[in-house]
DNA sequence: ATGCCAATTCTCAATTGA
């Protein structure tokens, strides 16, 4: 089962990316952020003819997240879950998670996961930023519990270590690598979850977003902030981890590009 | 230190992103 986290950055603006992308790559679960759209307008239809089946949280003109589970893999009924736990006054669209299970392989928990960006970190926006990452530890914890294997994936706006990034000093004092973000980082990891992409390839220069500013996908000027985390049960399965950078090359292309683990059938 | 770019919105300017 292959598991892709994408931020397209408008789901309306990358529809044909993404179409292309799905027909190529085939990846089993797609797990998308930053919609901007609401659900009413969510390209459904063509996404299904793709042979996808999807479930969305959207809302207008920010955030929004969805799961696409490629036929003959489904979404086991009632399994799914909008809003990450913990803050019934929340209503940013960043979480939704789905049990996929299939007729050959063991059931899998994913989660498509938009995490606050966070800056100015003199403002609200970070404290929103810390609370939420909070709240997803305790989620992160409580999904172990029935020991199905769980993938988290999506994009977490943090650059875990200095090899994820460039240019590390330029981000010193970013809500994306502030200590307090880091740290934050690793406490969901502390849960027992590890970093998929990090544990198939240990290389530095390894990023998943170039800023559209200041030539910095010319200058390579990258930064790894999106993570596909992997519970004990999902990491015994883990095969493969790659970055399809390639998509960052195209005309139109989001800021983020995508992330895939490949986890064995069980 | 700021803008650089891209997308969205009750658009022609402001807001957000990272």
């Amino acid at each position: 089962m292959r598991i892709t986290t994408w931020n397209v950055n408008s789901i309306k603006q990358r529809l044909p990316h993404l179409l292309a992308f799905l027909d190529e790559a085939r990846p089993d679960v797609v797990c998308l952020q930053e919609l901007k759209c609401q659900d009413e307008a969510f390209p459904r239809a063509e996404i299904e003819n793709a042979g996808y089946a999807v479930e969305a949280l959207g809302q207008k003109a920010y955030n929004g997240v969805a799961l696409l589970v490629r036929k003959p893999l489904a979404i086991a009924p009632d399994s799914v879950r909008r809003g990450l736990p913990g803050d019934p006054a929340d209503e940013q669209a960043r979480y939704i998670e789905a049990l996929i299970s299939g007729e050959t392989e063991q059931p899998v928990r994913v989660a498509s996961i938009y995490l606050p960006n966070g800056n100015p970190v003199d403002s609200p926006k970070y404290p929103y930023k810390l609370a939420f990452m909070e709240r997803l530890r305790l989620h992160a914890r409580a999904l172990m519990e029935d020991e199905i294997p769980v993938v988290l994936a999506g994009d977490y706006n943090v650059i875990p270590e200095p090899a994820d990034a460039a240019d590390p000093e330029a981000w010193r004092s970013d809500a994306l690598f502030l200590p307090a973000s880091r740290a934050a980082f690793r406490a969901i990891l502390a849960e027992g979850y590890t970093d998929g992409l990090r544990a198939c390839d240990p290389r530095d220069g390894l990023y998943t977003f170039w800023d559209y500013q200041a030539g910095s996908w010319q200058r390579n000027f990258g930064i790894r902030i999106d993570h596909l985390l992997l519970s004990p049960q999902a990491c015994d399965r883990l095969v493969s981890a790659s970055v399809q950078k390639h998509l960052r090359g195209l005309d139109k292309p989001s800021d983020h590009v995508p992330v895939t683990v490949e986890l064995s059938a069980g």
